[in-house]
DNA sequence: CGCAAGAGTTGAACATGTTCAAGAATAAGG
DNA sequence: CCTTATTCTTGAACATGTTCAACTCTTGCG
């Protein structure tokens, strides 16, 4: 699993990135450490004690890197994204239609996902805290989700589909959207191997495809520039 | 504000409901000091010794009458159900405009929200856990639910606007979604007096209308058809 | 080398949610 | 009233995330 440390916990001031060697191994110990644990005895049981243990190095020394249980983890959200982005590839390559496309991705990920699941309810309930780093919205995951919608960004950009050019600008962003929502479906999945999760991406794509072609009917058009400027609104402004 | 204590943490069987009036009245002193605790020193400093004190009982006591901090929360999530059902009544009984019916609720929540925006975070973050008996998907919320279900059913039929009867059957639980959605949004709005998500709601709402009155053009019938069917294959069965 | 500044490391101590064995108060049955 | 079962109450004890003052090691510089 690739491990792309987007959104870091730098202790070091931006000016100052560099850190040495060691620290740079006692860093990764850690963080292999932590998932290792989180896989084998699930977030409960993988204290910091036991972390710290696991890597062989104090509990403080743990929370030199890492401020907070929180910031460990968020290797592990970053190895999903970055894990996501590998498998979507093949379907990114390969399909040509939007619906293919769009399912193919949304699946992508919860395959990917489908190890993780039980871990998942503890996780996200740290990321839907708004002042938690972890949450989807937060500006300390802005990296990852840039590159979360920019995949879906990809879907749209690669397929067939014909849109007006204020919608296909947005979409990709409503995509991201979407693929939140099938997220918390997910953690609330509780079928083995997440069937009903797949149901629901199967079912969706097809609609949400059908419904994309429609917005192209005169008396539609107007309804579409009203969504678009409604997500304009609503979007970046933070505050 | 009225108290219904719609999901209970009976520490007894159902079938023995019954509870000493002394014990009843210990466990309203414990929800009391928690409310007040609550209000005045946020969620962090609130904490289960804190408010036992306050409530001049034991710590242990409190966790006899709820078996968690979460569960003590859950007569503050009541509280803000129930002031909203009773805030919406007004728009209820004047609006006739689906679209003024449903920007009067959705705004008379954040209304009556306000006060616990900051405490929400917290509350949020609980609610979110799958397993959590907060979680608005839960078994045990599911009376609450219901109930906010209702409330978008009487904004459906108390409102002049044409459906298909599959639609307008369905829309109610849409709209406990979106609701869902605007919850999401204000959580995370930093904008005073949560201006953005009235913002959010004033400009979605005319869209939505406008959307829902284009469900009688011919095309786009069957997409609604679609999404009916969509709604009705992910929605009940638990698992 | 010698020394100062900073990086890296430690574990005891703290705060807080939660548990539990034990006891006190109350209710039920005779 | 006495006995017994049940409800109610208690606070010490526990587990765990987190902090912090002190310590050791490394680096840079004369």
């Amino acid at each position: 699993m690739a491990r792309l440390s987007i959104v870091t916990d730098n202790p070091r001031p931006a000016s100052r990135p560099e850190r040495s060697a060691k620290a740079e191994q006692t860093r990764q110990t850690i963080i292999d450490a932590a998932m290792r644990l989180f896989r084998t005895h699930g977030y409960d049981k993988a204290t910091m004690r036991a972390i710290a243990d696991e890597a062989g190095v104090s509990i403080g020394n743990a929370y030199y890197y890492f401020s907070s249980k929180e910031h460990l983890i968020q290797a592990y959200y970053d190895g999903i994204n970055a894990e996501h982005a590998e498998r979507a590839a093949a379907t990114l390559t390969t399909a040509t239609s939007f619906a293919d496309r769009l399912a193919g991705v949304l699946l992508a990920w919860v395959d990917v996902a489908e190890p993780y699941h039980e871990f998942a309810g503890k996780f996200f309930k740290n990321a839907a805290e708004p002042s938690s780093p972890l949450s989807p919205f937060s500006d300390d995951s802005e990296a990852t989700r840039l590159a979360a919608i920019d995949l879906h960004r990809q879907v749209v950009d690669g397929s067939d589909i014909k849109l007006a050019k204020a919608l296909r600008a947005e979409l990709p962003e409503l995509m991201w959207l979407l693929q939140m929502g099938v997220v918390l479906f997910w953690v609330h999945d509780t079928s083995d191997g997440q069937r009903r999760t797949r149901q629901l991406v199967e079912q969706a794509v097809p609609v949400i495809d059908r419904a994309l072609r429609l917005t192209r009917i005169p008396g539609v058009r107007g309804l579409v520039d009203d969504v678009v400027g409604l997500v304009r609104t609503i979007k970046p402004t933070a505050g």
